[in-house]
DNA sequence: CTATTTACTGAATGACCATTCAGCATAATT
DNA sequence: AATTATGCTGAATGGTCATTCAGTAAATAG
């Protein structure tokens, strides 16, 4: 039978990748994309770098996968926050406690310099540009579905939810920003709050920060 | 005379690393922050890398400059094109024209790219960080300025100037993460609309899109 | 004119790393 | 049991740089 080099698929393969992708995303949150070396990620998943090229080929696949998953698991851990609620107010708020309150998501408070990575990486690096399309695409189509379920139980005015989406993941993109890089002038509970005040304007319904159950600060 | 090998004051000395620092900056906007080689500059200056390396110390410090001198570049060509204008609302309509309509500010299309490796390095070269804090500082206090400005003139409504630029310059942040990976929902123009009705909204001045003289597209 | 400093360079040096290779266990197959 | 595929590794290999060094030519100073 002629064994040609092409997919890995055993049980124990798919594992042992599932690792390797793993520390390498730790890696990635902690040293940075263009600072992971192979042999950190194996030292990290207590093997030798060969088995790392053994799986992926090559650095370039497996720190694309590494991205990927990170997108993944942002919507694994996200989706089932969200799903505890019924309001799409509160959806939305939880979202964007998700996103400017670190205690709040499962993943390390340093992982917002993942998608500084992310964003710098895709400029240049196309098959990054695709993992970014993908999520900025979930993302807003997330935020746009809440919008229009909001709308359809009367708790939200009928804005163009599409366009909110756009301007909203702007803003908190933005923000997002400032609490990666640590600046004083923005706090965590700050962000949390210029976002929902923005949104609550925005889709016409109420919020005010005290009642809020996120003022841990 | 003992000769510690300090620093390099001459006016030949200072040119020549302005030379340098230029090409850098190139360099950087071109292929990437991570992935620029201090052979590259050196060629693009019509130089050896050992003359960088003779000026610079080392290839960090060229770097770092070569950021600073992106961000002064930035301003003097901002501060001159919003001079030129008297109302506060003019002003602010040019420096999000700067953002947003790459034809707008003499830097080139790809300059973008640029913010995002200033982000993402600033997540863990303490000397870049500082380089960022600096423009940001300054950036919002661009804004907030305009704002007092507006107020006093009785163009504005009298909001919070600087929390008003906060919220404002994340937005075009957000905005210019789109634009720099050229995100096709986020055109130039819908960006530069977007953010100019999100101003003109909170400080309370009119404005319309058709009477722009940007409406290029 | 001589000595010294300045500007500059080509050719090392040496680190650092991704990737390759040859081979060894262990498990699966026949 | 013999064969083969799988998972894995230590030790090369080779390429890519940043940085150093030894020295040259021109300018400047004494």
């Amino acid at each position: 039978m002629v064994t040609v080099s092409e997919e890995i698929t055993t049980e124990q393969g798919e594992l042992r990748k599932s690792e390797l992708v793993q520390a390498a995303l730790e890696i990635i949150a902690e040293r940075g994309f263009a600072e992971t070396r192979i042999a950190d990620v194996a030292k990290r998943a207590g093997t030798s770098p060969a088995l790392v090229i053994y799986y992926f080929k090559t650095k370039a696949v497996l720190l694309t996968e590494a991205m990927r998953r990170a997108e993944d698991q942002w919507y694994e851990s996200g989706a089932a926050q969200v799903a505890a609620f019924d309001k799409a107010s509160e959806q939305l708020e939880e979202i964007v406690a998700m996103v400017c309150l670190p205690q709040h998501s499962a993943s390390a408070s340093d992982s917002w310099s993942l998608w500084l990575d992310l964003w710098a990486q895709s400029a240049r690096n196309p098959e990054v540009a695709a993992v970014r399309k993908e999520f900025d695409e979930h993302w807003r189509t997330t935020l746009s579905d809440i919008v229009l379920k909001g709308q359809q139980q009367q708790e939200f005015t009928h804005v163009d939810s599409r366009e909110f989406a756009i301007i909203f993941s702007a803003l908190l993109d933005g923000l997002a920003i400032q609490i990666a890089l640590d600046d004083p002038v923005v706090t965590n509970q700050g962000a949390f709050e210029i976002s929902m005040r923005f949104a609550s304007q925005s889709l016409g319904f109420s919020w005010n920060a005290s009642k809020s159950r996120h003022s841990s600060i």
